[in-house]
DNA sequence: CATATACATTCCACCTGGTGAAACGCATGC
DNA sequence: GCATGCGTTTCACCAGGTGGAATGTATATG
């Protein structure tokens, strides 16, 4: 008779846990399959070092990752930016003191957060940001992302998503033309003041500075300093870390090249 | 320092060259992975146990197997629903005092939880439940969005999920049918007393009902009212604010149509 | 601002469950 | 009939995994 694993049992159990429900806790994980936290705590330790989970830097939750196999395959693009981003951010995070969110574009001209350094503690702002994906006109990474395309791609998506839009989100992408102008004169984008995206950012509303992530002069994410805008301006945030962000997205760029 | 579990990275890395290959042979596993063949046989065994992997019956090749878990895309649609739902849940808060959730369709008949209200409220229920993804068969939330699909999509997806639930989501599963005459005839539907959400051991046990939100006759997500247990019950929450609640599902539903 | 509490993480003595080389069995094809 | 390549089983050995308890850390509340 042929033995089984139990370990191998476990896992599955746990990614089955997580597929189902979502981003989930440790406890959560312990009290749905009835292993001690220990041996969870490992078993995802080694899922996560693959990537087939990430774990939320703020709460250290777990959901699905993006090494996890699909039918449908993502871009080997979106793991190395992750794989490349990891290290940059947060050493952006502690030489500016300020909450860094990294995106990459998910094919419509817009794009998709997928790791941040926001701590609730440290940054006043809604940390569980993962996932969420910005609005390409009025965001710091969306409009960043944007102003970074090609004149080709620029008029083909830009288009396509006004045409989606409402209310608020379409004032903002019939004024996108001179914001992009702004954007590439100034080599970054802000949020648009006092937009919150979600439920979750209003009260503590968020500043935000932007810039794209080029590898051999494609646009293929973005990412942002978030900080409290009620404790600083965007222009001091610009005059003391702009040069900062823009070297660290260079720097991500170059090692996907 | 964690440690790591060699026999999960042993699975991963032979799920992943399935999962890369199509069909694969025992033999060309070894091959691709350096194992033993006998370690590789054992996992693998495991695996279609559970049926991530099927075995063909003639020449016992390993293929992915139907209980994969498989993820599916989000929509487009997700981020109109959070833009028109997000002033929709302040607003309901403030009037009503309680928390509201706002959840969106990801296929399957499942709902995923993408904006929410609960920390504006003190004494609050565990406060982060974005990316959760409640039952759909248990909570407020996930029945609602349930019982608004038509005849045909809640046939295919209730017996799929049916399916792949077990415990007490199972029981919740079979006694479905009935739930759904009620939600339909009382315009809401409410969490399941026992119900524990994800939360594991935190504070008092929450109270909820949840609607659907759609548009031109779509089910698209659903939003929900949350409250302690303990401090009122459903009766009274339904008497003072289940109108306020519907009609902002309604109002979310009519922007995105 | 201090305190309480629910979680996540680390530690470590114990010992079971996993290991893999070798033997076996069974096709297929020369 | 014999050789070859594959999947499967066996079993003595011991590394690797285990899990209860202790420690560390973030958030909530008065």
């Amino acid at each position: 008779m042929t033995k089984f694993n139990r370990s191998v049992e476990r896992s599955m159990k746990i990614i089955e846990v997580i597929s189902g429900s979502g981003v989930t806790s440790l406890a959560f994980l312990a009290d749905q399959t009835g292993l001690p936290k220990a041996t969870i705590l490992r078993i995802c330790a080694t899922l996560v070092k693959q990537r087939w989970l990430t774990q939320s830097r703020s709460d250290s939750r777990y959901r699905i990752g993006p090494s996890f196999p699909r039918l449908s395959a993502t871009p080997d693009s979106v793991d190395a930016i992750i794989d490349a981003g990891k290290s940059e951010i947060v050493a952006l995070t502690e030489s500016t003191g300020l909450a860094v969110d990294l995106a990459v574009s998910i094919g419509n001209g817009r794009v998709e957060i997928v790791d941040t350094t926001r701590h609730f503690i440290q940054h006043g702002i809604f940390p569980d940001t993962i996932g969420y994906r910005p609005s390409p006109f009025r965001s710091a990474l969306g409009s960043a992302f944007l102003a970074a395309l090609d004149a080709e791609e620029l008029t083909t998506y830009s288009t396509k998503l006004a045409e989606n839009t409402r209310g608020k989100d379409r004032e903002a992408a019939m004024n996108f033309p001179k914001r992009l102008l702004e954007v590439r004169k100034n080599g970054f984008a802000s949020r648009e003041e006092a937009y919150w995206g979600r439920a979750v950012d209003y009260g503590g509303t968020p500043s935000a500075i932007g810039v794209a992530i080029q590898a051999d002069k494609k646009a293929l994410g973005a990412m942002s300093l978030v900080w409290l805008a009620e404790k600083r301006t965007v222009a001091s945030v610009v005059e003391a870390h702009l040069d900062q962000l823009s070297m660290a997205a260079v720097s991500i760029g170059q090692q996907l090249s």
